[in-house]
DNA sequence: GCTTGACCTTCCCGTAACTGTAAGCCTCAT
DNA sequence: ATGAGGCTTACAGTTACGGGAAGGTCAAGC
């Protein structure tokens, strides 16, 4: 299969698949006689499995360290948890800090009248002195 | 008021400030007999501002259209409530995607038993060939 | 047999918002 | 005068790609 095939079924761009090849995520790509790359079955769920764990928010890098537990058969399910747990933290962490900007910022929001005048409380308080 | 001091009262480290400087989101500073950057209370209430408007999530570009409205005297409130609640949308959107990744997740951790044997359904799940 | 258009190739630049590092002045206290 | 710390510039690295140029390949159609 070429890659314009494999990016469809894998629902990564082609220029994606590349990019990985290129950073060591993933091996290089068998090629044809005419310098095209050939994907293999397995290649090619490797990839799928490579945008499932991306499209739950893995880095890179922990996707890389996905992979390799799940290349070894021997691998401890406890290892696989504590990295799924970790992450899980990580957004934890970021829905919270999101979640705080955005109470901030609603409440300014509910005190600006919002009309033609140009008298602002987002703006006050962005330009306060104190604090 | 030099780079050092300017950055500790600011809140932002004097290599972001250089940075907004060399991207044109503040005015070039002036500067000492001796090439050293001179800040002026002006300056400082600017990069005060700064900082606030970043830490509430909000990118260099909008800052920039902020501190346009914050020094237009005549603007209307309207401006500055709409791009406020456009900053609340996206990153309500963000917390949705963030929530909805970690809940998918969260549920593959459950079925996990994470102890020394390798079977794991997190990656069974990555590794899922159909779907 | 030749052209056309869809794919494929590599290579390099740009993105956001900085952070790190290097090499070299300036200032002040000892 | 010397050493520590602060300042300067400039360039590279970070994350995870996307855009676009210049050119090779392949199957279809005339």
């Amino acid at each position: 299969m070429k890659i314009g095939q494999v990016a469809e079924v894998s629902g990564l761009p082609a220029k994606t698949i590349r990019y990985y090849e290129s950073i060591g995520l993933i091996e290089p790509a068998g090629r044809t006689s005419s310098g095209y790359r050939a994907y293999q079955e397995r290649d090619i769920e490797t990839l799928k499995f490579i945008q499932r764990a991306r499209s739950l928010g893995f880095s890179i890098n922990e996707v890389s360290a996905l992979l390799t537990l799940w290349n070894d058969r021997n691998r401890a399910s406890s290892q696989v948890k504590a990295l799924a747990k970790q992450h899980v933290a990580d957004m934890d962490r970021k829905i919270a800090e999101l979640q705080s900007m955005k109470d901030t910022l609603s409440n300014l929001i509910e005190k600006c009248q919002g009309d033609h005048r140009p008298d602002c409380p987002i703006l006050n308080d962005f330009a306060k002195t104190d604090r």
